[in-house]
RNA sequence: GGAGAGUUGCCUGAGUGGUUAAAGGAGCAGUUUGCUAAACUGUCACCGGGUAACUGGUGCAAGGGUUCGAAUCCCUUACUCUCCGCCA
């Protein structure tokens, strides 16, 4: 969520922002958001005009009473009682308005850092480099998934009977490979520093609040609707809601946090020809990184993220690719936001496999995450996170890239995990 | 699920109707200091007004109510702990 007083004092960034993220009429809104934020002001200061004439009447009751000027006192009180109404009044305006405002405030997306590319669609993202060889498969390699059914470690249509489409059932090497995977990325994440959490995967209304999944995209979560609790899309939803209310230790900084946790996302009307397979699911494993930076170091820390992502996919020797995303395609809650992409040989595409995203202040002012900077001011904090990674459509690319005749060779850096060198 | 006890600042924890945002501690900042330690001073958060010095208001789990005045009394809800029950 943006902050009012920055718009107020920053009005023409701020639109020239919303439009660079294509968002519609931003002249209309941020005039509205403005127009409440004055009245909201003005009502504070009527309102509080009166609560100080009570605070200073209810003290000289007293007095009063205490010196025995019983009439003088009863004189006061009838008074007071009049300014209530007007009180009560105030308070119930005062409270609408700042509904209104919180309302629009939601409404307006994170606005872009100055390296975002102008654009409106994926076509317009920025190829910030590549890396690795693409392959030339010969015209028998399969997709993933006929690779799957062929080799059986993934079976959908059990996974169909049992829960329903986009639930897999990873069997055998299958299942093992997955768990190797995982604690491949945890183990490298250790090792560059981040702190291992396990959080729930179910988390409640105000932690969807806290980091922008709520009130917007409520469609694209499980909802158990007898106790309240989302199914969570994403590990950052908890992780980052563990610093929610929080005034952070300066040196205490910065937080590095990295969880595994299954994901769950309904997609809902997003099915069609581009998902086959494992390219989208229901329900997926994820590691992910999340940081918490001062925020004159929040880009440097971006880098850092991006670098380290990146190593991963060096590791498991799968060509990539890095997309800075332009203003129409990158999120609603993201600043600055690089993309990962593995080429996937069978199905001549890039795969994305990790979202690495700087989102500045716009998760923490609504998580009142923050810290005590060097003039020992309250200040938000900035949070980041990306995949490293995401195990679906890595693989997909693995099986995919890693077909031979021999079967599908198993990386080097994974065998020490897996126990085996191919699944044949 | 049953019974009881709780919920006060970053932490601990007093406070049962009127100078109580509240003692102590931690952290941070400043002073002193060769360094550390110690000592002393300052420091809750949020929303406002003011160029500024400064100043008004709100907040004691959340939401209502009583009262001139509520952390304190009443109602509702949430959560936590203990014991019992059930159980991986």
């Amino acid at each position: 969520m943006l902050q009012v007083t920055f718009i107020r004092e920053n009005k023409d960034l701020t639109i020239a922002g919303l439009r660079k993220k294509r968002f519609k009429n931003p002249e209309e809104v941020v005039e509205k958001v403005l127009t409440i934020d004055a009245q909201r002001r003005e009502t504070q200061v009527q309102l509080d005009s009166f609560n100080a004439k009570i605070n200073a009447n209810s003290k000289e009751v007293g007095n009063l009473m205490k010196a025995g000027k019983k009439d003088e006192a009863e004189k006061l009180k009838t008074e007071t009682a009049g300014a209530k109404t007007s009180i009560k009044d105030l308070e119930t305006k005062l409270a609408e308005l700042e509904t209104q405002l919180t309302l629009e405030l939601y409404k307006l997306p994170n606005l872009p850092h100055a390296s975002v590319p102008e654009g409106a669609t994926a076509d317009d993202n920025e190829v910030v480099l590549q890396h690795g060889e693409i392959k030339n498969l010969p015209d028998t390699a399969l997709p993933h998934w006929d690779l799957i059914k062929k080799y059986d470690i993934i079976d959908f249509e059990l996974g169909v009977k049992i829960a329903g489409a986009g639930f897999p059932v990873y069997k055998g090497k299958g299942a093992r490979l997955q768990r190797a995977m995982i604690n491949f990325f945890l183990d490298e994440a250790q090792k560059a520093g981040y702190l291992e959490v396990q959080p729930p995967i179910v988390v409640n209304e105000a932690s969807g609040y806290g980091t922008g999944q709520l009130p917007d995209k409520e469609g694209q979560m499980y909802f158990i609707q007898e106790d309240g609790l989302y199914m969570i899309p994403t590990a950052e939803v908890p992780i980052t809601n563990l610093y929610r209310d929080v005034i952070v230790n300066p040196k205490d900084l910065p937080i590095k946090n990295v969880g595994y946790t299954p994901c769950f996302r309904r997609e809902a009307g997003s099915w069609g020809a581009h998902v086959r397979g494992l390219n989208r699911l229901h329900q997926f494993d994820k590691v992910e990184i999340v940081q918490i930076t001062q925020p004159e170091k929040s880009y440097q820390t971006l880098e850092e993220m991006s670098a380290y992502i990146q190593s991963l996919l060096q590791k498991l020797e799968l060509p990539y690719r890095v997309l800075r995303l332009c203003g129409g395609d990158i999120s609603f809650n993201a600043a600055l936001c690089y993309d990962m992409e593995v080429y996937s040989a069978a199905q001549k595409r890039w795969l994305e496999v990790s979202s690495c995203s700087n989102f500045e202040t716009f998760q923490a002012n609504r998580l009142k995450l923050r810290y005590k900077d060097e003039n020992n001011k309250t200040t938000l904090l900035h949070t980041l996170n990306g995949s490293a990674l995401a195990l679906p459509r890595i693989l997909a690319a693995l099986l995919e890239n890693n077909q031979t005749p021999e079967g599908i060779m198993i990386p080097k850096i994974l065998q020490p995990y897996t126990g085996f060198d191919r699944i044949a």
